[in-house]
DNA sequence: ATCTATTAATAAAC
DNA sequence: TGTTTATTAATAGAT
């Protein structure tokens, strides 16, 4: 794919071969990491170079999940990997992934507490994000729930000085009669006058103490 | 690498998606088949799509032989002794406990999203992170403006109320004098008559209609 | 699936 | 290995 086409056959010289298989297996690597995020696809790479060194890639999970999921979809191979073995494998991954989103967590609590993000993986990105979510909607609930009390206190309020004024508007009425001047002091008119009245209630201690 | 470039994001058209996958899983195999051949290197793929159909590839011998080998190369398989029991029964709970976290999160994304997510990448994470704040803000900026209004509007109420109140009170106070019968019915004994008081309100209309 | 305009990968050279 | 560059290979979008 450059500078010439190459023959689809095992490059001889040595030095070449390394070099195409480094620049070959990065590419590979690359590509499947693309797929995987493109098509929402699990993939597993492994590569074993000619020398026996040994690269893998494992896109989503680990490999070890990947494998297990192999095994569930070829039954034929399942019995080749003793449960002890495999149990010790499954058990050494989770510490680790624990172990990991333990550093997400730190690191996310460094950040949220002043400091910078430092690098941060896209895993513990996700962890800090939910953790995030929690702190606000627990935050935002108890305002919430303060809020709420203050209406249905101040709710409260409005119905008993209506109760009051009701009481004491009958009583007015008693005296004077449906039709007596009293009734021009309770017009809209009148109204913003009241909104500027500050002086104590002289019925307010036995009314407005709840 | 064609007709425009694409997003490194998962492709949420999903015939895209799966048009994509198919060429691409294609390109990904060859690429792995060539380089075994040119590098002489041992190469294992999986490929799980989204919709869990399996594909894989190992270029020499079987996928079996590749993952005994992957075993004996993993450090994390060498070691097994004892406490076999112990390991086994906290790795059940590892792996149901991560499993709850990333089904949690990857619905948790997936719905704040809107579509399905995939893998996202740090950059993405940000983002959302910062748009989920904002929407977390406006929700909560809105709804605290509209319970700040009505606990104005209550305490506005209250004020005219406790006014008007006064005014009647005056009233009263202009013709039974300081110490009439009146006074007791506005007694704490009395409260609580006043707030199952449910008959409208004589000056109401005047008064509390704002 | 097939066709191309483009982008991406990479062989060779340094 | 990393970079550069000329070239080939892969593939996105359209059909």
């Amino acid at each position: 794919m450059a500078r010439g086409k190459i023959q689809m056959k095992r490059i001889e010289n040595p030095v070449h071969r390394q070099v195409t298989f480094c620049k070959r297996r990065t590419g590979l690597l690359k590509k499947a990491k693309e797929l995987s995020v493109l098509c929402d696809a699990e993939i597993g790479v492994f590569i074993f170079s000619s020398h026996g060194k040994f690269y893998e890639l494992a896109t989503k999970g680990t490999m070890q999940g990947l494998i297990e999921r192999y095994m569930k979809c070829n039954p034929l191979g399942a019995q080749t990997e003793q449960p002890r073995d495999k149990q010790a494998l499954d058990l050494k991954g989770e510490i680790s992934l624990l172990k990991h989103k333990i550093d997400g967590l730190q690191k996310g609590l460094r950040f949220i507490s002043g400091g910078g993000t430092g690098a941060m993986t896209l895993d513990e990105l996700n962890d800090l994000e939910k953790h995030l979510e929690v702190c606000v909607y627990q935050i935002r609930s108890t305002k919430m729930d303060i809020m709420f009390q203050e209406i249905e206190l101040l709710k409260n309020k409005e119905r008993i000085l209506k109760a009051a004024n009701e009481h004491l508007q009958e009583k007015i009425d008693e005296q004077y009669g449906i039709n007596n001047p009293m009734q021009q002091v309770l017009t809209d008119s009148q109204y913003p006058l009241w909104t500027n009245i500050q002086c104590p209630l002289t019925i307010s201690n036995e009314i407005y103490q709840f």
